[in-house]
RNA sequence: GGUGCGGUAGUUCAGUCGGUUAGAAUGCCGGCCUGUCACGCCGGAGGUCGCGGGUUCGAGUCCCGUCCGCACCGCCA
């Protein structure tokens, strides 16, 4: 037997006792008769003492042990004489009366503690001893109590969990597929999922009315904070269901998470904010509830009093910053700079103070007469001590994408944007497409499955663009941590879809003739939604990316820095594959 | 595909206007120390300044290219 008890668990009460402990040496102090060893695993960290009193032969072993040595220690639980409040065994050591090597260890290449001094390529370069300390390992203890808080949740609401492939066929629409080559048929090409989608509306089909899976989904495309081209889904679809039946239910789940995983209790039904709305009045489709600061559109209050940029927008907008005319000229200049930064691309920032008087001052203040900046007052609802900020453009979509980004960074330098608070909203009645400039044709906005609204139907033929969907996504303080629609269970009108999507019906049959011939033999009304698992986890972690809740992400690049994946393929494997390698002329 | 920031000791960083032997902290090694828990004290070792080229009497520092990392835009149905 290793140990009789772990590093995290033994108190006052054990005292006495005789124990064996194995573990990491996280730090040992030598004060000359005595050395203290912190021994640490999993469940913490526990104080052993050597003392060449007691044995000087063992004293000595244990002032050659370094850092993240593994040894296993027999001795005696025994009250400290001076206790540590910071640690949860801290009020008892362990008096070492034997001590086994069982592995030693090299210098790690940063300290494996809290606060560790290694940066992220280098921890990542080394994850498995990045693991080893406590906050990351909390974030994937977190991420394991989320799997089975959702499954029990599932579970009770008679959901069955049932596997999908990983190996499947390639889609056209969406985001890159990552493909794999198969060697039974050369020249052909199985895809990575990038989500169980249309597997999941087979199972409906197939009768199993509620499905879900905690699965892995692929997308080729370039990576960020909050992606990686391998992430968790918690995948969900029901029959026989309504939009509001689906988002009853997961808003019910999503309730039960945060009771479970951060004990904060959400009452009320989360608000439910058409999609256009939410462009309107916050620029986004994920708008950060957490502080209002909503958009109030300045068009007929600003314009035609000679300032040109105003009078030749086709948009003019202001936020409201409760408390902020205090701000200097310095932050009012940074706050442009921001805004003009290339990946925002304003052209510039209007601002206009409350004074205590009730006063306006504004950087346009030769353009507008007081009594014009008062309505401009009004019209914001701004009162004395607050800071009016405005932009104008000549493309309304992006000049309040422009406004987002600004209203999200006043959110920022006012503390409004609280890790410690939750702000839940479901984002309802998205477009059904949109303009692809570069496809030059309609895309479907969530995914060609998507029934479009009842009453918005007739429209597919007259207005496709104006086509609203039954679709949905929860949005927790500016994250997208969830999405999902009512699916089309018609196959003529799937059909349709793929139609104005751009398909001719002899490519729409061999890309998805499967759905749309299993469409055919009694499919239910059906639709889901899938979870963000890693985003989820970042959100209840105070992340600020996924990559801290992954055991093993991968880098900015999409590389594995600790397998050094991906790499080349021996030439026998590239053989029997049946694929060349191609290279560039400039290296031949 | 694009923009910005960064790359100097094991690690995290500083390094002025281009000028002597490239520094600090921490870690590491050795010594001292019996109640430490970021122990303390003394001493020591440790550098391809990412790589290649250029300018210059002289480059960590300036220029060009390139590789790598991070953040973002495009992209992500």
């Amino acid at each position: 037997m290793y140990r009789t008890n772990t590093c995290g668990e033994l108190r006052l009460s054990d005292a006495g006792s005789q124990v064996t402990l194995a573990g990491w040496v996280q730090r040992s102090r030598k004060m000359g008769g005595m050395t203290f060893v912190d021994l640490r695993d999993r469940y913490g960290i526990t104080q052993i003492v050597f003392n060449v009193e007691n044995d000087a032969a063992l004293t000595e072993a244990a002032n050659h042990l370094g850092r993240e040595f593994v040894v296993q220690v027999t001795g005696k639980v025994a009250e400290r004489t001076s206790k540590n409040p910071n640690l949860p065994t801290g009020d008892i050591e362990i008096i070492a009366e034997s001590l086994t090597v069982l592995n030693s260890s090299e210098v790690p290449p940063f300290t494996i503690e809290d606060e560790s001094d290694g940066g992220d390529d280098l921890r990542m370069r080394y994850r498995y001893l990045d693991l080893r300390r406590a906050p990351v390992r909390s974030n994937l203890e977190l991420r394991h109590r989320m799997t089975m808080e959702v499954r029990r949740y599932l579970d009770s609401k008679g959901f069955l969990e049932i596997e999908t492939p990983m190996l499947v066929g390639s889609t056209p629409e969406g985001a890159r597929d990552f493909v794999v080559p198969s060697r039974m048929n050369p020249g052909q090409f199985y895809a990575l999922p990038q989500s169980p989608q249309t597997l999941k509306q087979l199972l409906m089909v197939s009768g199993m009315d509620r499905y879900f899976q905690i699965v892995k989904c692929f997308r080729d495309e370039d990576l960020r904070a909050d992606r990686q081209p391998e992430f968790t889904q918690i995948d969900c679809e029901m029959s026989f269901v309504e939009q509001d039946d689906i988002i009853n239910l997961f808003e019910g789940m999503a309730k039960h998470l945060f009771k479970e995983l951060r004990g904060v209790e959400l009452t009320e039904s989360f608000l439910r904010m058409p999609w256009a709305d939410a462009m309107k009045y916050y620029g986004s489709d994920k708008p950060d509830l957490r502080f209002e600061m909503r958009f109030v559109e300045l068009m007929d209050v600003l314009k035609g009093y000679g300032f040109s940029v105003f009078d030749n927008a086709a948009y003019i907008g202001g936020i409201c910053a409760k408390g902020a005319a205090g701000y200097t000229r310095k932050q009012l200049d940074e706050l442009t700079e921001f805004v003009k930064r290339p990946q925002i691309g304003a052209k510039g920032m209007v601002y206009a103070r409350v004074e205590p008087d009730g006063k306006v001052k504004s950087s346009v203040d030769k353009f507008y007469e007081q009594d014009t900046l008062q309505k401009l007052r009004e019209a914001m609802g701004a009162e004395p001590g607050d800071l009016i900020l405005i932009l104008s453009g000549d493309d309304a979509m992006r000049t309040r994408r422009q406004l987002c980004e600004l209203r999200l960074e006043m959110g920022k330098r006012l503390g409004l944007r609280d890790k410690n608070k939750f702000a839940c909203l479901w984002v309802v009645d998205f477009p059904m497409f949109e303009w692809s400039e570069e496809e030059q044709r309609l895309m479907a906005m969530h995914h060609p499955f998507t029934h479009p609204k009842d009453e918005d139907i007739p429209m597919l033929d007259t207005d496709p663009a104006a086509v609203r969907a039954d679709a949905y996504d929860m949005v927790v303080n500016g994250v997208e941590v969830g999405g999902g629609s009512i699916r089309i269970h018609d196959s003529a009108l799937q059909a349709k879809m793929f139609e104005i999507l751009g398909f001719t019906p002899e490519k729409a049959q061999e890309q998805f003739g499967f759905l749309m011939n299993a469409f055919k033999f009694g499919a239910p009304p059906h639709g889901g939604l899938a979870y963000g698992l890693d985003r989820w986890v970042s959100l209840f972690a105070g992340l600020d990316s996924i990559r801290d809740c992954i055991a093993f992400p991968k880098n900015n690049s999409g590389r594995d820095v600790m397998l050094d994946a991906p790499a080349a393929l021996d030439q026998k494997q590239l053989d029997e594959l049946q694929l060349e390698i191609v290279k560039p002329e400039a290296e031949a």
